[in-house]
DNA sequence: TGTTCGTTTGCGCGATGATGCAAATGTAAG
DNA sequence: CTTACATTTGCATCATCGCGCAAACGAACA
């Protein structure tokens, strides 16, 4: 069985969802939104009450997740925020679920239904 | 301390991400994206594996979310897809991401690192 | 090689989340 | 008013998550 939001389904990965589901991740991702030249994990641990190693699983998790890309320099690692991507990720889904849903008005598609 | 992201900041909502997080939630919105008409929780209870009282708070959640509208239908209890909300929220924080790491570039808000 | 600094990983704890079952609530029909 | 059906709400259980602490890992440097 298909759907007419399959294209939809496969843009909404859990794991984006999940890595922006945390305040201090938010807080994070919006801290390197601000920050062009990227973060260190101890630049970043600094403005958080936290411990670093929580800061660092955290940052790990978004950049599995996508959001973010690391690369180690010297003894510390930097993490980046991938705007475009993430930006054209957004879009996308905004576009996707416009389009099933004007296909579902539409009868582009059976009706769920009519499926077995 | 006030941020260049900060409008950034107040578009992503832990809540919105928090409900997109679940495999099951993620397919119940999809499955409403391609029903223009909206579902029944009995409706949607029929598609999942899951007990419907779990498919009941899933659905809850999702409009507590602000993605889903509920409207009361004699016995049955309808939900609806808020389409054009969640995609202007996409486009929103999108658009903001953007706006945000455009500015970072450009210098029009003073770097983390000279911040108090 | 040994030391130091930055980061990651292992482990445990308390909190939250997803789930099923049973009971309660709400609504329409007999 | 009683009954039947749809949904919601406790309650218990098990998994996952965020967190801190300590140890391990990795890279540069004396």
């Amino acid at each position: 069985m298909s759907l007419c939001c399959d294209p939809l389904l496969d843009l909404l990965d859990p794991r984006l969802f999940k890595a922006l589901s945390d305040p201090n991740r938010i807080t994070m991702f919006c801290q390197l939104a601000d920050c062009c030249g990227g973060m260190t994990v101890s630049e970043m641990a600094e403005r958080f009450p936290i411990d670093i190693s929580v800061v660092s699983r955290h940052l790990a998790l978004l950049r599995d997740a996508g959001l973010l890309k690391s690369t180690r320099d010297g003894k510390q690692v930097r993490y980046w925020l991938m705007v475009s991507d993430v930006v054209d990720r957004l879009r996308k889904i905004a576009d996707a679920l416009e389009t099933c849903c004007l296909a579902a008005k539409t009868s582009a598609c059976s009706p769920l239904e009519e499926r077995p």
